[in-house]
RNA sequence: GUCCCCAUCGUCUAGAGGCCCAGGACACCGGCUUUUCACGCCGGGUACGGGGGUUCAAAUCCCCCUGGGGACGCCA
């Protein structure tokens, strides 16, 4: 039935004045529209030229977009620019599917507009951030076949791509917005303000930086940096009116500048914040379209506020719909596994876990849930966008990879598979020396090593508790070992070891209260090579998963226990 | 709490005022096929959050309510 719709824009179908006039995105978008299209409409309050989007602009449906039926001389969004986006992931952590989420549909537009895509490594986070972490961000957006234009390992000309390395920028441009009266010292500090924090909590405010250094005077600044003082640099929001942004999806959202506090943009280790490096790269950078999560809808104000300090157009803004938990919470690592890796490990396609995502908000003109990523970015438009935000569904994806094994996959690519990725050489050497002294012929080493390979494991629950300790403490302390495990780069044997001696102490357990527990949530078995190159070998994706899996099995185990009582 | 975003089956979605007492897919249940299992095929149940408008006509446009989510960090 959908297949014989006609294609939906021509004109004669759906005539432009009609549309314009009497379409409307959301509701409140809408509204909004209207009244700052107005000519006398109160803009936002400083500066620059009012950004009442033309009305070829705004989207004018609820549950998704008609940007191209409503852009009458629009093919799509490149009015101006030449089209240039990116994805911005920070390493401090495994690469995420969100991010892939972001990657695949930022490719998509620069695909279907001749654009140029751009990775750019946002590692300002002194604290968290690792090169090992970029590294299998590359890795795991590569193994997606995800492919930027320009990037820290590719280069390109708006390079360096990697934020650390850009200081002197961000210096010049923290310079320029002080001497503009833009931006400011604060010298209040971190406990401080985590005690401002605490009493705004307390009256049931919103929390906010009370600009308790916006106004001082040039000598008591001067008087605090003489004394060596650290401070940070933070930016002058408006103390009035609104700041009003146009997101592509969404329409016109308009935001009180009194919800919006004096941004940090530059810490006292003198590195920026992602509200400063964001902006200036951006500029810098020649970005177009900031097509990122939802999650920064409510921070985009402080960017707006930010390009004009600085006389710049920013770019346009879409914000795309949050990948959620099945209980609709936005996706997290405890929840779901989120890592790419891990997918990967998982013996996940590349084109389903593509394929997949492009479904998730997006759908095909003709509904087929089937196609390959080259098919995506030919139908891919914003209009077909919808805008609630997807539940990642595992058990889907996992239908889907199954058609893709199935359907597309030869015997020969399945050869292939089995032995570049399964039994790989280098798996095998790996195998090797743990096994060898553990059996006695080779028809034993398959049932030997299963547990390397397989996803889910079998076994008792009741193998994972020490004795003298209960279900109940034993999930706990296995889910902080998971953190601990999140945390740790180095996946080596000895490096595991003293990672794990460390945290049985630090939670005042005895070794092997903690060993056992871990070797059965590990193997499903009791007698195993030893822990720690079971571990390195099996790699994080898979531990954490079984970490998983042994937490779920222990809550089965105290509840059912709780019943008996 | 404050602000912002969002709202069709349990989940992903189709839907552009009449083609819709709402279609497809996953999951679930039943059947067929099959030595078995799986795949495949056929069938089944389940949704427009509520209330007001506008209209001859509302899942679709408007408003309010409700619900969900996000943000409120010297994290991104």
């Amino acid at each position: 039935m959908a297949r014989d719709r006609p294609d939906r824009d021509p004109p004669q179908r759906r005539p432009e004045a009609h549309r314009i006039g009497g379409g409307a995105s959301t509701r409140h978008a809408r509204t909004r529209w209207r009244r700052a299209s107005h000519e006398d409409a109160p803009q936002a309050e400083h500066g620059g030229p009012p950004r009442a989007p033309e009305p070829g602009r705004h989207p004018t449906s609820p549950r998704r977009l008609r940007s191209v039926a409503d852009r009458p001389h629009a093919v799509a969004m490149t009015t101006d620019r030449p089209v240039r986006v990116r994805v911005a992931p920070s390493p401090t952590g495994e690469p995420h599917v969100g991010t892939a989420y972001i990657a695949l549909f930022n490719l998509a537009f620069a695909r279907k507009n001749g654009g140029k895509f751009v990775l750019r490594i946002e590692d300002t986070d002194r604290e968290r951030s690792r090169q090992e972490w970029e590294d299998e961000i590359i890795e795991g957006l590569r193994w997606l076949g995800l492919t930027w234009d320009e990037g820290p390992d590719v280069g390109g000309p708006f390079g360096p791509y990697r934020q650390s390395e850009r200081s002197a920028i961000y210096h010049q441009h923290i310079e320029l917005l002080l001497e503009k009266g833009e931006a400011y010292r604060c010298f209040a500090t971190p406990e401080e303000l985590a005690q401002l924090r605490e009493e705004q909590r307390a009256r049931k405010e919103t929390s906010r930086y009370d600009g308790r250094w916006r106004d001082r005077s040039p000598a008591e600044v001067k008087a605090a940096m003489d004394a060596g003082l650290p401070f940070v640099v933070r930016m002058k929001m408006p103390l009035e009116g609104e700041t009003v942004l146009f997101d592509e999806l969404r329409g016109e959202v308009r935001i009180d500048n009194r919800q919006v506090d004096d941004q940090i943009l530059m810490k006292s280790d003198g590195f920026p914040t992602y509200h400063l490096a964001n902006v200036v790269d951006d500029h810098l950078m020649g970005i177009s379209h900031v097509i990122r999560a939802e999650e920064w809808i409510s921070s985009t104000p402080k960017h707006v506020v930010l390009y004009r300090a600085f006389g710049w157009e920013p770019p346009k803004f879409i914000h795309m719909p949050l990948l959620r938990n099945a209980d609709k919470s936005k996706i997290s690592k405890r929840k779901n596994p989120v890592s790419l890796l891990d997918y990967k490990s998982r013996g996940f396609l590349p084109e389903a876990v593509l394929n997949y995502l492009a479904m998730l908000g997006f759908s095909m003109p003709d509904e087929r849930e089937m196609f390959t990523v080259e098919e995506f970015f030919e139908n891919f438009t914003w209009d077909r966008m919808s805008l609630g935000g997807p539940t990642f569904d595992l058990a889907k994806l996992t239908w889907l990879n199954g058609r893709y094994y199935r359907e597309k996959l030869s015997d020969d690519a399945w050869v292939k598979l089995l032995r570049d990725d399964l039994l790989s050489e280098e798996i095998l050497r790996k195998l090797v020396p743990l096994i060898k002294e553990r059996i006695d012929t080779s028809e034993q080493f398959i049932p030997a090593v299963d547990y390397f390979f397989s996803g889910e494991l079998t076994y008792e629950a009741s193998m994972l508790v020490s004795k003298g300790k209960t279900p109940k403490e034993t999930r706990e302390v296995l889910e902080k070992y998971g953190d601990e495990i999140d945390r740790q780069v180095d996946f080596s044997a000895p490096a595991l070891e003293a990672l794990s001696r460390g945290f049985a102490e630090s939670q005042g357990w005895k070794v092997k209260d903690l060993f056992m527990p871990l070797r059965v949530a590990m193997t499903g078995r009791t007698a195993t090579p030893p822990l720690f190159d079971t571990l390195s070998v099996l790699g994080r994706a898979k531990v954490r998963r079984r970490l998983r899996q042994a937490q779920d099995l222990l809550k089965a185990l105290a509840e059912a226990e709780n019943k008996k009582k």
